[in-house]
Order: structure tokens, then sequence, then C-alpha cells
DNA sequence: GTTATTTATTAAACACCGTTGAATAAAAAG
DNA sequence: CTTTTTATTCAACGGTGTTTAATAAATAAC
């Protein structure tokens, strides 16, 4: 059985990341596989790298699904103060960290094995994310330089980004009984308040 | 050929710890394997299984030899102000995920296949290195509430977390001109004081 | 001091993995 | 109707973690 012709190229991208966002949701990405994407879309492993250059690539184009939801997200407030927007922002990087952990986890703490640099289709969606934190932290800063608005606005959205990843994995466990939100909070009001005076 | 015994169960676990950790500080955790740990300290894969559980819990016995080397970095300073110690605590930290990228990955990224809990001798390290951030915020803290010294300490150290893990692995690379160390004074510099009043 | 028992160690297998290349069969072109 | 193209599969390669039975050396028993 070969040429069935049934989906375009496409429409195979589709249905691969598809299948690949549903098994690392149902089973986590430490199980995942090519075979099993095939599986699911009822194809050969084969198949697949006629359309994707390796597993990498295939999960670098599921990511960007999982980049364009939360920036879908992250849209949905446009208005209102720098503190506001940021703090909505965090709220959303951190909701997905926490209500679909598998998905976020394989976007922002998997490890790509080739060293490929990341394509820019990708990095562009990353560099979006960044650039609305950055808007709203220049917003916030009074006569400061731009070197010192980035290292703020990148200093925070670490800062950010380690609280998803505590919330995401309990790894450096230490009494799980304070919730994300708070430190979140926490985290945006002292710093933000000390920084813009 | 069998029975050699010139290993105690105890030097073998102390040499296949080595090996791991030599191993991913030279090809990264992702060419880890228990076969490459076997050729090394000149026994099989299944001898392996004899002294541990499986690769995860060889991983954890060597992740335990990197975060006691943490732990001894950080008592070489012990006396200050509490700004000074968490500062110094803090630059461990990062000078480890900076320093030796793959075995602090080891210890704080990878995540464990099966869904066995932590063992106590592997937790009481990671408390211990979490009490002396909470120690030092206790110190810095007047007349708090010890829920809101336990929320900061958590803030601040997933904050650190979180340049670290940028230092390690620039993921969300967005302009890596920054450096890290810069990030980590801001960090502190900002919530501590605003925390603190 | 020889025999029996224990056990450290190995060898081999199992079921999986990502990836590649040749074979195949259907569609498209001539 | 034949030829060329190409979507798809099949089968293999070398790797992985893990388990189990066989083996041979050290120890215990007599």
């Amino acid at each position: 059985m070969a040429r069935r012709n049934q989906h375009s190229r496409e429409e195979l991208q589709a249905l691969a990341v598809h299948a690949v966002r549903e098994l690392v949701a149902e089973q986590g990405l430490a199980k995942l596989s090519v075979r099993k994407v095939a599986e699911r879309i009822r194809y050969t492993p084969g198949m697949l790298y006629h359309v994707f250059a390796n597993l990498d690539d295939l999960i670098l184009h599921a990511n960007a699904a999982t980049l364009d939801a939360l920036l879908a997200e992250i849209e949905t407030v446009s208005t209102g103060s720098p503190q506001r927007l940021l703090h909505h922002m965090a709220s959303a990087y951190l909701a997905l960290a926490r209500e679909e952990t598998a998905l976020w986890q394989m976007v922002f703490m998997h490890r790509m094995q080739k060293a490929a640099p990341v394509p820019d289709w990708y990095q562009q969606r990353t560099a979006s994310l960044f650039a609305r934190v950055e808007r709203q932290m220049a917003r916030l800063a009074e006569g400061q330089s731009d070197s010192a608005i980035h290292l703020a606005a990148r200093t925070l959205w670490s800062s950010v980004h380690g609280i998803a990843v505590l919330a995401a994995e309990n790894k450096l466990d230490v009494a799980g009984d304070v919730d994300e939100q708070a430190m979140l909070d926490s985290l945006l009001e002292n710093y933000l308040n000390s920084w813009a005076g």
C-alpha cells in the first residue's frame, strides 16, 4: 500500500502536531514517541520524516501551537496600567504551567538534541511574547536607560519563569503549601514597586 | 567470569556515581546511558541493577553529590548581613548553573520517570538549602508573620532559580547580551528593598 | 580437604526507541 | 497504454532501560 494521497503536506503536518499535543497532554513528554504519533494519525513512522526533519522539529511545531495559544490569551487584555498588564501576562504564563503542565514543559523545558539553530518562525513567537513585557516595563520606567529597562524586564520575566517552573513540577520541593499565585503577586508588587520608585 | 568481588557495594556505588558525573559533565545528560556508565567502571549493565533500583535512582545519587558540593560552597560564608548571605547563596547557585551546566540540569531539570517519592536522604539536602534562605529572610523581616516570611523566601528563591535556568540554557532567548549576575543583583536589591521596607 | 551452598557477575534476551534507505504501488504525465 | 514521478510502507540498524537465567568464584559445611 502506497500513495494514498489522502492528505496534503500541510494537512499531514497539522494532523501530526495535533496528535503530539494530544499524546503529551495525555501521557506526558517522556512517553511521547514517533511511533505513537504515527500510529495515532494512521501513518507509518517513516512518513513523518517526509514532513518533518526529525522528532525535535515536530516538537518545535507543536510548541509553536502552544505559544500561539499563550499569546492569544495574553492579547485578550491590552489596556490598563503597566502593572495590570504585566500581572495579566504573568498570570497567563503561570496558568499554562499549572493547567497544561506537560505542554508547558515541552515548550520551556525540553532540550533539543541537535544543535540546530532555532528557526525564525519560532523565534518570532518567543520574541513577541517578551517584547510585550519589555513594552510595559518601558512605560513604567521614568527616564531609565534602554539597557536598564532591558535588564529589569529580563530579570522580572526570568523570575516569573522560575515560579512557573516550580508550579509545573515540585522539584526543589520545600513545603508545597504556598500557592503560586500569591508568589507572583509578591514578586510583581515588590520588584516593580522598588524598581519604578 | 563471575564473582570478582573486587569492590564492596559501597565502593561500587561510589564508582558508578563518579562515572555518571564525569559522563554528564563531558557529554551532557542526554547522552548518558546505563551501558556507558557500566563500561566506564568496567562492569556490565546488569550489575548496576544490583546496586541501584534503576537509572533514575543512580541519577538521584549523583545529584546528591552535586547538592553536597553546592551546600559546601554556600557554607563558606556564614557571617554578615542577611543581604550579603542571600547574595552569596544566590551567586553560588548561579555559578553552578553556569559553570557546571550539565550537572546542574541533571539536579534541577531532569524529570524522574517513575512516580516514586523522593527519598528522605535526598529531600534533606534540598530542604537544608532552602532552610538557609528562609533563615536569612527571617532575619530581614521585621514583625512579619511566619507565613509571610515563608512566602517571600519561596518567591525570592524561585526567582533566583528562574535566572539560573535562563543562564543554563538560553531557551526563551531574547537577546543574550545581559549577564545573569546583573539580573541577580537587580532581583535581590529591588525585591528585598521593597519587602524589608 | 573435599563437597555443598551461597552469591557476585555476566550474558542474553525483551520490548522499546529515532532514523534511514530501498522497495512498492498508485497517481500523474507522456 | 506506457513511462515517470512520488507518496507511502517495510525492514533494517544501532541504540536504549530492564529482567532473568546461567555461571563461576568465594564461602560454609562436613
